[in-house]
DNA sequence: GCCTATAAGCTTATCAGACAAGTGGATGTT
DNA sequence: AACATCCACTTGTCTGATAAGCTTATAGGC
């Protein structure tokens, strides 16, 4: 049952992984010795069918390899999936901020590129779907939980239009950094106002199919959107 | 005990998660409904444990969303994880050329402005790696497959020195994607000397420190690579 | 008739205990 | 010292229960 407290915010490997997933992201060795089925079993008290659920959890995460016979053996850290939402969360805070500064750094180089190409590639529907969007920004400026959500969209349906799943599974993952990043720190980085600006510099230059012109407009909103929470 | 051929390439979850995946890729419609476990118990005559756990890995690949009491019900499939191996190798061959193309071109967007951070941030040890490497790829331009492995190490190199993880995790990716594109199609692309040169090129510019040639050389070698098999 | 509340029957979640299969090291033999 | 065998330990799979959550239908009250 794993603890007295009888609360059930999430599944109950999902909980045995993310504790495991801290203390190995805390001082784990890559190459030493993970946790074994039996070891969960003492500590959390838990079925055998949770402690390996909750291994296969971290299996998926690339943080342990498993094998029959086998102990578990940890995974380097260089090669965990930091695109899954679970991780993120996980992390502890020092390494998080270094992850959310690599995922800024990493959507200024995508994101660009994915106007241009989106640009070349944009039709009605889409634009009217922009278009509607950055409305409802434009009216959501005092609600800045709703405003991010929009924006979240925003930059998903121009990603759409590039036609490439590859980089909707980048913009996917980039959806809960942002919701991570607005997690631990809660002020907003900017004006909201001027942000709607800046996405509707790219809208009207996806208006005009300018693939130059939205690639920088992408380029410049980023730039400026700075991590939040980053002063490093 | 799923088949009576006993043979064991992978594990039996493993098995019948492939044989579903491939299902729901070939005719899924999203939102409509997922297998149940007791679907896959009749079918598949495995355990709960084993239809579960298959369960899991679909839903890992974001394929299917479990819920208790409710059914299972299929996601998107603008949403899932073709990052992952497992999916790579589980899409039928028309959705899998189509990624692939689309891998290769997320490549040509990322992997030059690599390059160019990397440059930046080359040493020396890097740099006598990668120089080894160089010399191995032009010994073994007799061996395609040592070749390959060389390559993706050659690449993976690069990206390291970027100090960025999210980019290491879409490298990491990109060598199922390559490995997968010669499982299809066995020919070598290029002649492999050729190749070497390329790689050369980009190597020199890092020697030199020179983001622009670098990004360049890098862009100009993944132009010239393109996409094996995929004459379209 | 309409709304609500209860109950029944689905589904997935967790538990328990067993046996199978694979690995690695200890043991013992040559 | 080299090799084969065995044994302890690990993960993989099976069986059959019980718990918990959701949906639907049914019965009751208004």
């Amino acid at each position: 049952m794993m603890d007295t407290v009888e609360v059930k915010l999430q599944t109950l490997p999902k909980q045995v992984a993310g504790v495991l997933a801290r203390r190995i992201a805390g001082s784990g060795v890559a190459g030493g010795l993970g946790p074994s089925e039996q070891q969960i079993l003492q500590e959390f008290g838990v079925s055998r069918a949770v402690a390996r659920e909750a291994l296969k959890i971290l299996a998926s995460l690339d943080m342990i390899e498993i094998a029959q016979g086998r102990r578990v053996v940890l995974r380097p850290a260089e090669e965990w999936d930091y695109l899954s939402p679970l991780l993120i969360d996980w992390l502890p805070h020092e390494q998080m901020r270094e992850i959310l500064a690599e995922a800024h750094a990493t959507r200024i180089i995508i994101e660009p590129a994915i106007a241009a190409i989106a640009a070349k590639h944009m039709t009605k529907e889409k634009l009217e779907r922009l278009g509607t969007l950055l409305a409802a920004m434009s009216a959501s400026e005092d609600n800045p939980d709703a405003y991010l959500k929009l924006d979240l969209d925003f930059h998903m349906e121009i990603c759409r239009a590039a036609r490439n799943r590859i980089l909707d599974r980048f913009m996917y993952s980039s959806r809960w950094w942002q919701m991570a990043s607005r997690r631990i720190s809660n002020q907003m980085p900017h004006a909201l106002p001027s942000a709607t600006e800046m996405h509707r510099a790219i809208y009207e230059a996806l208006v005009a199919r300018d693939e130059k012109r939205a690639e920088e407009a992408m380029r410049r909103h980023l730039k400026k959107t700075t991590a939040v929470g980053l002063p490093r």
